[in-house]
RNA sequence: CGGGGUGUAGCGCAGUUGGUCAGCGCGCCUGCUUUGGGAGCAGGAAGCCGCCGGUUCGAGUCCGGCCACCCCGACCA
């Protein structure tokens, strides 16, 4: 099949969707707003889930799964929820040929449901914390959709915790905030901020919601993650308390925190280039890629490849191109546009002289290496991929990242280059809601972990106590 | 929901003022020759021309209606 890319700099979003057509990430579902996740685009979202997982469980909580349908009463427990929720929410109304006496919501996530199974397993401090992540669909009927970034159906996974006090949930969301930062770097070779997010941005339903925030190649920023604080609201919606040791029945106090298929649209728009998509090794699921090149004597060739592949089986993830109908700049093109970070060329002369042509995703490199001792190289090499992917990111944003005091300033340069803009903000919704209104920019955090530099607001003068991270999104 | 665009073979497209307009490229299948950056030749399969209804002797082509999808905005992870 021909496959065309656009390059990012005639039309990024159009750039963006050839590299998962090309990389066979994912299809249009007939479903307006659905995507088909094909076996390439799945196997990412695996590895991703196999990492989370255990970092999950390394930090005590227990996988279990709830249902689908949510009744609606118990959506309307919590009113800031319901209302943040409703207007995008999937609602059964039939089911085995009648009308339902009670309509199901398709769960836009699942905190209600799972806090009216809460109050069934929390009698005591001694049941807390409860610790539950269930990975799961979600639906959510967005009026605009991109493939990854946001569909009307997602995967995602969802973390509900409880616990005794208000302390022990905040610190929970914190955990699960620097697991997901964690993640994001080291795996995804990702660079993000993290903090709070404005008031105005928050979870419908929670106290404090938390964030990591990555800058994408074209500026825009990414929420990439989630973390709330939830307070007592859901115990005091479904009535959840607990015994403490004094014997007083107190609500408890809950979080929540997730993230979903939409980092592997970050992952797409973070590293990818224009020849196609680019995967930070730690979670490609297939790290090298063995390609004979058979020339004058497919035999030997085929047998040598063969071998070799068996051997780097034994510590790398490695596939073989050994298609004889394609010819080698086809399997090298095909190669590059999946995103494999290794290449390994096996020909005559890599044969002849006990080396093979090693060629990186991330820069191009071509380098010959000897065949003794190449699954300890290759794994050097991963690393180092790993690593200037991650590097050439964080420059990618320090170079997108500046200050403004000036609104009017602000309001050209947003425009005039995307990036993350520094401004000091008088805490105001009102004045967020106007910077959004007249630059679609939106305040994407408020970082933890920074020193106070007071200053002034850019809009009203006002003092202000520290910088803001002003950016358009996605 | 507004603005823009597109629906013809698996993918990308062409198809003039209605009359061999059912076509091209890529892919796919068969055979032979090839193989260190998108191979060549020969043969072959494949399309309800988005849907419905008009006009007409005759409609991818003209008219009306509908539907779907993509892109850009308003909601959001």
């Amino acid at each position: 099949m021909e496959i065309t890319i656009a390059t990012r700099a005639e039309d990024y979003s159009r750039w963006y969707t050839d590299v998962i057509a090309a990389a066979q990430l994912a299809d249009y579902a007939p479903v307006k707003g659905c995507m088909v996740i094909r076996p390439n685009g799945y196997a990412i979202w695996e590895r991703m889930q196999r990492a989370l997982d255990d970092m999950f469980k390394e930090t005590g909580h227990r996988n279990a799964y709830f249902p689908l349908f949510i009744p609606e009463s118990f959506l309307k427990k919590e009113a800031e929820h319901v209302e943040g929720f409703a207007p995008e929410c999937a609602v059964v109304t039939h089911g085995g040929g009648k009308k339902l006496d009670e309509p199901l919501f398709v769960r836009p996530t699942s905190e209600t449901i799972i806090w009216d199974s809460y109050r069934n397993w929390i009698q005591s401090y001694r049941d807390l914390p409860l610790l539950i992540n269930q990975w799961c669909n979600i639906v959510r009927w967005e009026m605009r959709t991109r493939l990854f970034l946001r569909t009307t159906e997602f995967l995602w996974q969802e973390g509900h915790t409880a616990h005794a006090t208000e302390e022990d949930a905040r610190q929970e969301a914190m955990r699960m905030l620097h697991v997901y930062r964690r993640f994001a770097e080291e795996w995804m070779a990702l660079p993000v901020l993290y903090g709070e997010k404005t008031a105005a941005q928050k979870f419908a339903g929670a106290i404090r919601t938390h964030c990591i925030e990555a800058m994408m190649q074209d500026g825009k920023a990414l929420q990439a993650g989630t973390s709330h604080e939830l307070g007592q609201n859901f115990a005091r919606a479904f009535n959840v308390t607990f015994l403490n040791e004094k014997g007083g029945r107190e609500f408890v106090w809950a979080t929540s925190w997730g993230v979903s298929t939409r980092l592997i649209g970050a992952l797409i728009m973070a590293h990818s280039d224009d020849k196609g998509l680019v995967l930070p090794p730690k979670l490609a699921p297939i790290e090298v890629r063995v390609i004979p090149v058979f020339a004058k004597q497919p035999e030997k060739v085929g047998t040598a490849a063969e071998a070799l592949r068996k051997e780097l089986s034994q510590t790398l993830r490695v596939d073989m191109d050994a298609r004889e109908s394609a010819s080698p700049g086809w399997r090298f093109v095909d190669w590059e546009r999946s995103g494999i970070p290794l290449r390994v060329e096996v020909g005559p002369r890599d044969i002849d002289n006990h080396t093979a042509m090693v060629v990186r995703r991330d820069t191009g490199e071509k380098t010959s290496l000897p065949r003794e001792g190449l699954a300890d190289r290759l794994a050097e090499l991963l690393m180092a991929v790993q690593k200037n992917l991650y590097d050439r990111a964080l420059a990618f944003r320090n170079a997108h990242t500046y200050q403004v005091d000036d609104y009017e300033d602000f309001k050209r340069l947003i425009d005039e280059r995307p990036g993350f803009y520094y401004a000091h903000w008088n805490g105001s919704s009102v004045v967020e809601a106007k910077i959004q209104e007249e630059t679609k920019a939106t305040i994407r955090v408020l970082e933890h972990d920074v020193e106070a530099s007071p200053g002034k607001c850019m809009v009203t003068g006002e003092p202000s106590s520290r910088r803001v991270v002003f950016a358009k999104a996605y």
